[in-house]
DNA sequence: GTCCGAAGTTCCATTATTTGAAACTAATTC
DNA sequence: GAATTAGTTTCAAATAATGGAACTTCGGAC
């Protein structure tokens, strides 16, 4: 038992649940979990007890059933305030929204995966959660690209390994050998493309944002739709869009910044 | 050892240790931690590195402090999505917002302090996690006495013992006395103001959302300042402001709802 | 360069918690 | 109303957490 991120002690078992809770995006029986977790009931139920009793899950008094519960979001406001990038980089989202009329998307690496931490939709008013603390695909999105671009040539191997490489578009690189080679024109382009590949007639532009080191410690991109826009209108604008990100980075490094993984 | 969120078990400590990460609001040292946390070294330090290899907490390659960490992040997303009102409410908050001109927020409450889930400003275009996440007084807000009021009174005593009654301005109520009185107000007026209690200038209406069967699952308000606008006006729009609360919590009986806390 | 102290990390026998098969109870279904 | 399913409790055995103390690092001070 090693793969992955190995269950030390009761707490990772309990937020092995956790997580499984949160994966469903709605209630669930008790049965349900025990069916698909391997804990025996007794044990299951326990850690259930435990997560409720500490407010990381909610039971439902009429159905038992359980979802995550509203202590999450205190924790996460204090890590999206702390560890986040989404504080710093607020002024430079907002002008760039404003600038492009498009919407902008600050992300960062979190488990191989895509983590949205902040974005501006300048033509609808707003969106809030829905898009802070959602993750999606790194190798299908122009931030997820950009960032896997400039990793260290070390930590590739063990990320690619996390990409399910599922296709979600005809346009979707699907496999480790495309994207790496995709990977290496945007290191020497400077910016990533989402050439539809994750969803039908969404297209983006992104920059990785890089510490002076040459660290990544996020991703800035700018979407838009082939009704709006191309592809050619968008690389237009990456210059200035590498221009944010470094203003972002240095702003950073003097706050300091943690590792995306 | 019997009051509060008692640490259940080793899931309760790491938690605890979590709490006091997330407190901090910005990277802590190990020696910090430990000053103020009650566990001998060696345990202190292996609840930290158990949380950190799971992604609860980040810690700092160069000074070894930690912060908050992402993994939160995706977690509070599920939670936001499946168990708070704020996905149910979100075209009735847009509405709102356009409708008054003014800040609208969406609350529930989370052992005895008000959490806002949503937010929208009419005004500024946005504002994200900054605000959804955010915890709040119970005692000195428009949500949170309109939540209290209509609490059912064997919850109250409990929800009062955790309240500061810390004075912000010079209007706070600054007791448990003075608070019971005004939420019987409440009661019968059917809508709770803030009159400047929380911040000098800033004045709100708001309004308790409750299922058919009475139980509270979280209030809501237009929120405006002094400068711009007075008690009477937002009180003028308190009625529509208990139409809208009546059919989110339509639309949320529906979908289910769980307990406060 | 060496010494000192503070901060952080590891060890390991002791101790407390977790484990899980099975027995039990409550709620549905037939 | 008997049978089945879903959820909860029990308790001895197994496992993991504990924490005092020893150890390693690091950053000055001399």
């Amino acid at each position: 038992m090693a793969s992955g991120a190995g269950a030390d002690g009761t707490v990772g078992k309990a937020l092995e649940v956790l997580d499984r809770v949160a994966a469903h995006g709605r209630p669930v029986r008790f049965s349900d979990l025990l069916a698909e977790s391997a804990y025996p009931k007794a044990t299951l139920y326990r850690l259930l007890q435990t997560l409720v009793h500490q407010g990381l899950l909610t039971q439902d008094d009429a159905t038992g059933s359980y979802r995550p519960g509203l202590r999450l979001l205190r924790l996460a406001h204090a890590a999206w305030a702390t560890a986040s990038l989404a504080p710093i980089a607020r002024p430079w989202l907002d002008t760039l929204a404003m600038e492009t009329g498009e919407t902008v998307h600050l992300a960062q690496l979190d488990q191989g995966q895509v983590l949205y931490v902040d974005k501006r939709n300048a033509a609808r008013p707003v969106e809030m959660y829905s898009s802070a603390g959602k993750v999606g695909p790194a190798y299908c999105t122009g931030v997820g690209k950009a960032m896997l671009a400039f990793l260290p040539p070390a930590a590739l191997p063990g990320v690619l390994a996390r990409q399910s490489f599922h296709r979600f578009t005809p346009a979707t690189l699907d496999s480790a050998e495309k994207l790496t080679a995709e990977l290496a024109e945007i290191r020497t382009r400077g910016h990533a493309f989402d050439r539809e590949e994750h969803e039908p007639g969404i297209i983006c532009c992104a920059v990785p944002i890089l510490t002076r080191g040459g660290r990544v410690i996020g991703a800035l991109s700018v979407t838009s739709t082939t009704a709006r826009s191309t592809l050619e209108t968008l690389a237009a604008g990456a210059g200035r869009l590498r221009e944010v990100a470094a203003q972002i980075a240095a702003a950073a490094e003097d706050w300091q910044f943690p590792e995306a993984g």
